[in-house]
DNA sequence: TGCGCTTTGGACTACTCAGTCCTAGTTTCC
DNA sequence: GGAAACTAGGACTGAGTAGTCCAAAGCGCA
């Protein structure tokens, strides 16, 4: 519920409606305020994240250029996978609360450190492919703010084509960082496959 | 207020503080509710944005590239501005109000609409610049995504360099669609020069 | 049996919210 | 002069907000 309609769009009455608690006491015997609610939300989803989505980067057996991708189609599937709405968690909680409300600012700002991180070393593993002068933070920052920027226009516009579109031209840039070996082609070979219907 | 706080957060008495009007029939006099001073809102921002940032797309004298760049660097200004705080209006309601509120949504939708147009002209214009299989659609919605997911990450690390730094790349990659005549070096050319402190 | 955690259910406080209604004085402009 | 628009100020409704407090069950486990 707050990912979708946010954080103080969401009471703590429409929590336990739709948990089917009995009242406010039984909530508040498992979370002191509603704002401990919020973060412990905010934990999980990142933890559903790093299952679903960047343990992709992780696999030991893919070449690390691929994994990128397939961790790009990943994000892509599960914004298809909600319909497209709903959007990030991440992103929504950063757009309403980081000015308001520094516990979740610091908090979001983790989560995005750390996402942000997994890239670096994924980027560090590929680095005999790439350029010598490919920036590592640079790079990784670019690819979450872009795919950050690609889900909230594809909730606004509704239209997951959005979405792919961004993600190929993702690649695209990503593989202007790749050696023009000849053998690697990873990154401009797999797109999505399927448009979205307009 | 609204852009900075989020619509939900802003009440109307905030506002007619904010005003320092006498009471609420004054703020009821010129608003039918609340809802209208939202819309009323968005569309100043958006003329605000067209006469300080989309007015550069249509600058005559100067090359589409380069027009290009240089709005990247004025909305990278236009942060700097604000210290990095507030974020983009139109991405701040589109989190917000997105899957909420449908007047808002088809609102916010019209004007990444209009944006994107203005840059979709503007690819027109550099065609003769330009690789012949550049898609200006997507291009352009890229070009949005990819700078309201930096100023929104920019506003959660509280670091306009994350800004900077994205745009330098934005700016590389549409570099990327340039045909390598020799001549043409806009896109690389231009850096926003000064690198955040960290 | 008894202790402690969990569940149920509701009453209650103090506050904020958008929006309405009413009255009265002040400009502005035809 | 007079109508219409504007400013001023406050009382009020009805609904929602986070959070507290209390009392009585149900529960598992030693």
């Amino acid at each position: 519920m707050i990912a979708e309609r946010g954080y103080t769009a969401t009471s703590v009455d429409d929590v336990i409606r739709g948990a089917k608690l009995s009242g406010k006491s039984h909530f508040y015997h498992y979370f002191r305020s509603k704002e401990e609610l919020g973060y412990e939300v905010l934990n999980r989803q990142f933890e559903r994240f790093t299952e679903r989505g960047l343990a992709i980067l992780r696999e030991p057996m893919i070449d690390p250029l691929e994994r990128l991708s397939l961790f790009i189609d990943a994000v892509v599937a599960l914004q298809v996978e909600r319909g497209g709405r709903g959007g990030s968690p991440f992103g929504n909680l950063a757009a309403e609360l980081a000015d308001a409300h520094e516990g979740f600012r610091v908090r979001i700002e983790a989560v995005f450190e750390r996402w942000a991180s997994q890239i670096r070393s994924l980027l560090w593993e590929a680095r005999p492919q790439l350029h010598d002068d490919v920036d590592a933070v640079r790079l990784s920052r670019f690819i979450i703010a872009t795919l950050e920027g690609a889900v909230l226009m594809t909730r606004v516009k509704r239209d997951l084509g959005v979405l792919e579109g961004i993600a190929i031209d993702l690649k695209r840039f990503i593989g202007t960082h790749v050696r023009d070996g000849g053998a690697v082609v990873a990154m401009t070979a797999s797109g999505s496959g399927t448009r979205g219907v307009e």
